[in-house]
DNA sequence: CTGAAAGCGCTTACAG
DNA sequence: CTGAAAGCGCTTACAG
């Protein structure tokens, strides 16, 4: 049988309140006492029951996740998986609050996070714009003891606890890796759409696109990176006129969002579907093209396996407890049409 | 507030022990107090709180997991993430107890299911060689009121609750459509290697392969299926044999474990270097021959999400609670050398 | 067929 | 600085 308060109490010749307040890191208790209490913990090997503790302090998580509106279809996976996990969050006493803010706009985030109440939150998710202003609001989060989750994209590390997302450097070598191999060693010219350059997973994923490419397919030649904010409109007007104007196109890399407006424009002619296109993010939309041969490949990051963890990590920064490592790490998944969820 | 076992039997009339009864669906209620009660659950929407409920009732999980014994690397690495999984899951009242039988012995896994003592134990996973026996066996099982899951190898639905798992046929199309793509629409023969084909996991691969094969690449051509007992050695011997024999393969799938077999022939001579390679299982053999590039791709399960999701589905069964659907679904992964874990 | 009281492992005022 | 008692939400003998 586990070791419990009691026994510890016993062992170590005190009242229950005292085992508390040790087990606590609460004050007023003689440095001897402390001493006594941790080896009775130590001989027994005692392990507390968290669930116990948290029905007799009637504790509830207030977590506040922070993500981008607007009609971006991953952002909307997200934050429909934030739905589905708020009500199973619910019976463990998890309380889920979901704020948006403009895409784009550190600003905003900025003036968000300034506004949290910290004396009624108890941790925060975050897809990141950085900024100067948004390290300080990250910053005055943690000296309150909040913990900060970072969640796709991600800030410097020394302003979160946890990033939760991919690797995007090597999300973008994979790209590349599949990219070269679908092309299959003709020469030509590569196609970069990104939604922003402002936000480092994009940055990133294009740098460690760039770098497969020039080092082991020279025979492929990357264009300047256009930008479509991730929007489908947007999108498709900026990838129909470089199309239209940049002849010797066979590959494409979608980087960001937006991917309605890609599928638009490269079913719009003929000669398009000669071109291989890798792009991010596995929606309706994308799924789709994977099965009627329009993409190639997709890469992507699971939004409801983000969520989990996020709560998960936070959780665990809360109470002072261990996660398991290799059950957080978010794969760079690679799906083509048969492997489709 | 949420409502409590007191609301509701304040609400319905009746004295807390009568609402465990209903709760519970123990018998001795007049079914005009049971229909109270459960009204009173209905209006207030009340949810019983399962961690109290545990709490109260002392209760432990008695889970076991049978998995093959030998040198498969593989399943070593699902029985190290077992041994993680043992704990953390004591801090829930769970037991894991890990029984390791014959590898596709089907007559000593029955042995094994005929052994277990049904009093002491409250959900079974197992890896399933299937047979008659072996059937009879999990029908006792389940009769007795114990939820059966199985794990990376099914037997047919009827006899289990759940499979935790990928799909064979579709891991077996997606090898086909990457192996079609990296060999590069020239003309050849592709050698398939397996385990055994007494599994069903094995079987439906091949099917999956080569349906696109024939369907999608039809200047390949399949050869007879070897067998490698999923070890290395034998593998070895098995391989190198057929490859010294077959002049023109183009193409490997490796279907099954002994992947440190595989690569061993494959690097014995220079000529194997431009066989395009397709695995099974990513191992630290496995990891070393995509990075080095030995081998193209490797299609993955993640051992420690299957573990975990085997655990959350008994303890789901045995509590008669939900899980989250798409977080118990195990993906078809698909591994380069670029988005490596 | 039903209820009052004690207890699961922990925490929290309150008293001293 | 320390302890006795009550309580978190549920269940379990025991009594009637």
């Amino acid at each position: 049988m586990r070791p419990t308060v009691h026994h510890v109490a016993e062992e170590a010749g005190v009242s229950l309140a005292t085992v508390d307040r040790v087990l606590n890191r609460r004050p007023g208790v003689r440095a001897k006492t402390v001493t006594r209490v941790n080896e009775a913990i130590a001989k027994l090997g005692y392990v507390r029951d968290i669930s116990a503790a948290n029905l007799a302090k009637q504790r509830v998580y207030n977590l506040v996740f922070i993500i981008p509106e607007g009609p971006n279809s991953f952002m909307l996976g997200l934050e429909s998986e934030l739905g589905q996990a708020k009500l199973y969050s619910a019976l463990e006493r998890i309380n889920l609050d979901i704020l948006k803010v403009r895409a784009f706009d550190s600003d905003a985030l900025a003036n968000v996070l300034d506004g949290l109440d910290l004396t009624q939150i108890s941790g925060v998710a975050l897809v990141a714009t950085e900024s100067h202003r948004v390290q300080g609001a990250l910053a005055r989060l943690r000296q309150a003891n909040i913990p900060v989750v970072t969640l796709v994209s991600d800030v410097s590390a020394a302003h979160r606890d946890h990033y939760v997302g991919i690797d995007n450097v090597a999300a973008g070598r994979t790209a590349a890796s599949l990219m070269g191999r679908f092309v299959g060693h003709k020469p030509g010219k590569i196609a970069l759409l990104a939604g922003s350059m402002l936000v480092r997973d994009h940055v990133e994923r294009r740098i460690g696109f760039e770098q497969v490419i020039s080092a082991e397919f020279p025979e492929l030649d990357c264009l300047t990176v256009q930008e479509g904010r991730d929007d489908a409109m947007v999108t498709r007007s900026v990838l129909a006129d470089f199309l239209g104007r940049e002849p010797g196109i066979v590959g494409l890399y979608s980087i960001g969002a937006g991917n309605r407006g890609v599928i638009d424009v490269l079913t719009s002619k003929p000669e398009y579907g000669s071109i291989a296109v890798v792009a991010h993010e596995l929606t309706e939309h994308s799924k789709r093209a994977l099965r009627e041969g329009v993409f190639d490949a997709v890469i992507n990051q699971d939004a409801g396996h983000e969520v989990r963890s996020a709560i998960r990590l936070l959780k665990a920064s809360i109470d002072e407890t261990q996660v398991i490592a290799k059950q957080e790490i978010i794969r760079i998944e690679i799906y083509i049409r048969d492997n489709l969820p």
